[in-house]
DNA sequence: CTCGATCGATGCGCGTCTGGCATCGATCGA
DNA sequence: TCGATCGATGCCAGACGCGCATCGATCGAG
C-alpha cells in the first residue's frame, strides 16, 4: 500500500533531482531514502526514477506521477488544516433555521456578527415556522435554530436570543396616532388584526394573555400569521394590531407604532435551540455571540 | 504527519460507525483500529468521532474530514493504477514529431494502429521539418520523431519505419501518361519540378543521385519543398516531378503516378529516431508496432 | 435491581520495520 | 591513476504497530 511518507520522499528526490538534498530536505539521512524510493517503486511496480551514480532522472512513469504525489500532499495538507479550523469553531457550516419576524431585524445583525468574528464560517439560513424547525433539528437537518418558545423537547437545550416588548401598529391617519404612548384599554372594542390561533400560536397566546388580564374585548377583524400581511391591513386602515418592536424595521409607510402600556409588560422572546447531544463548536460560536447583539 | 492507513481507517470506521465492523473489513483487530484512530485526531488536533460504549457518531470535524479522506485515498488509487499502466506502457502520451510527407500515408496508418494496441495512450503529434526534430528530440520536447535519414546523432538511436519506391507524378494530358513505366532516360530534358536543396535536402540529394547516375539532366523549372506544391504545378503541366509512392494517397486530380524505372532503385526512407536515455516504454512499443504495417 | 452482553479503551509483549552508521561499487574529473 | 562524489547495501538498535487479554461503561433482559 502507499504510503505518504513515500511520497514525500518521491516529491523531494524528483525536485531536488540529488538524494542527498532531498534527504537532507525531509531531515533525515540518504540510506532510508533510497529505500523509500524502493519501496514506492515496488508497491507501484514501476521504475520512477532512473539513477546512475552521477545522475538522477525521472522515467516516464515518474513524470506521470509526479504531479498526481504532489496534487495528493497539497490536498492532505488543507484537508488536514480545515478539519483543525472545523474543530476550532473557526470554519465549516453552520445549518440554521429562523422564524420569518426574526428576519426583520435580529437575523442581519447575527449574520454580520457572526461573519465579523467567524469569516471562514458559512451560516446556511432556511426561514421556517417553530414547528418545523423543531423536527429538522431532531432529525439533523439544521443545526441550530431561532424559534419561539417554549423549546421543551428533551433533545434539545436552549438559550434565549432576544426580548422585545410589544409594540402597538397604528394607522398613520388613526386619532391613536398623535398619542405619546397607547394603553391596552384604549383596544378595548377597537377594530384589532389578530394573529392566527395555529400557525402563529406564540404571538397568537401571547397577544391573548395580555388583552385577558386587562379584561380588554377588541373587535378581531382578521387572523393572519405573517407580521407583514398583519401590517398591510393596518396600513388600510383596518385596525390596530401588536407586533414586536423589531417590525418598525420594515419601514411601512402609512404605519406608525406606539410604545404599550401594560399592567405587566410582555416581552417577545426568541431563542435558540440545538440537539443536546450535537458538540459543534460553532454552535457554542453562536451562543457565544448573542451576548454581544 | 498524516499516513494513509490511519484514512482508511477512519473512513471504515466512518461509514461503519461502529470499530468491530470497521476493523473486521480492514482485516484488523479492533484494539490497534482505535489507536489508529486516536492517533490521527491528535495529529489533527480534532476529535473527529465521538463514541461511548453504546454509539459511535461523527463530530462537525469528522463530517468534514470524511469526504476529504474518501477523495485522497481514491486519487492515491487512481494515480497509482495510472503510474503502472505508464510503467508497462499501456497509458501516458507519447509526442511524437513527424515530416510533412509522412502524414499522406504513414501516419494516418500509425495512429490507428497505435489507438487499436494502446487504447489508453494519447499521442501527440506536431509536424516539423527533420533539422526541427533533431533539436526537439534533442532538448526533450518530443520523445520520438519520424524523420528522413541520416540519423547520425550519437545521443539518438533510430529504426527504420518506411522504406517506399519513388513514382513518377505526369501531368494527365502530357504524352507519358499513357505509358505503363518510365524510365530515368525519359526524363532527359524533360521540364522537371525539383526539390529544394536546402529545406527539401533529402529529397533533393535522392532525386540528384538518381538522375546523376544515369546521366540525365532534366530541365528544372521550379525548386520546392513541399510535395503537394509540386504535385500542384504538374497538375498545372509545368513539368513531371519525382514523389515518394505514397502522394498517391493525395488523390491529386489530373496527375497520373507511373512507376519509375531506374538501374539502382532509390528508396524513399522514414525512420522514427528517439534519444538514447530515454526508456520511455511508448518507444519501445511505437517501434514494435511499426512491423506490423 | 442484578446480571450478562456489547463495545470501545488500555496494558502488555512480540515481531517487524525504519532510520542511522559504516561501507561498497560505479563513475567522472584532475 | 587517484580521489571525490553519489547512490546502494549490510547491519544494528530503537520504535512502532499489531494481537491478546482485560477493563470500564452502558444497556437490556429477567
Amino acid at each position: 500500500m502507499l504510503d505518504f511518507s513515500q511520497l514525500r520522499c518521491f516529491v523531494a528526490v524528483a525536485e531536488e533531482l540529488h538524494f542527498g538534498r532531498a534527504a537532507a530536505r525531509l531531515n533525515m539521512t540518504q540510506p532510508p531514502l533510497s529505500r523509500q524510493i524502493q519501496v514506492l517503486e515496488r508497491v507501484l511496480d514501476a521504475a520512477l526514477l532512473e539513477r546512475t551514480s552521477r545522475s538522477v532522472r525521472l522515467t516516464a512513469a515518474g513524470r506521470s506521477f509526479l504531479p498526481e504525489a504532489q496534487r495528493i500532499l497539497r490536498l492532505a495538507e488543507t484537508a488536514a488544516h480545515v478539519t483543525r479550523q472545523v474543530a476550532a469553531g473557526r470554519a465549516g457550516t453552520l445549518r440554521l433555521g429562523f422564524t420569518a419576524a426574526s428576519a426583520y431585524d435580529f437575523l442581519p445583525r447575527l449574520v454580520i456578527g457572526f461573519r465579523n468574528a467567524l469569516p471562514d464560517v458559512t451560516l446556511a439560513l432556511r426561514e421556517m415556522v417553530s414547528r418545523d424547525q423543531l423536527e429538522e433539528l431532531l432529525s439533523g437537518r439544521i443545526d441550530a435554530a431561532l424559534m419561539r418558545p417554549p423549546v421543551t423537547h428533551p433533545d434539545l437545550v436552549c438559550a434565549r436570543a432576544l426580548a422585545e416588548p410589544l409594540v402597538v401598529a397604528v394607522p398613520a391617519d388613526h386619532p391613536l396616532a398623535r398619542s405619546e404612548v397607547i394603553t391596552v384599554r384604549h383596544l378595548h372594542e377597537m377594530p384589532f388584526i389578530d394573529y392566527a390561533p395555529h400557525d402563529a400560536r406564540y404571538f397568537h397566546d401571547l397577544v391573548q394573555g395580555l388583552l385577558d388580564e386587562a379584561g380588554v374585548r377588541p373587535r378581531v377583524l382578521q387572523q393572519l400569521t405573517q407580521i407583514h400581511s398583519i401590517l398591510a391591513l393596518v396600513r388600510a386602515s383596518l385596525g390596530l394590531a401588536l407586533v414586536p418592536e423589531a417590525a418598525e424595521r420594515l419601514r411601512f409607510e402609512g404605519v406608525v407604532f406606539k410604545p404599550l402600556v401594560t399592567m405587566r409588560p410582555r416581552l417577545v422572546e426568541l431563542y435558540v435551540a440545538w440537539r443536546r447531544d450535537r458538540d459543534d463548536p460553532l454552535i457554542g460560536a453562536l451562543v457565544g455571540l448573542l451576548d454581544g447583539l
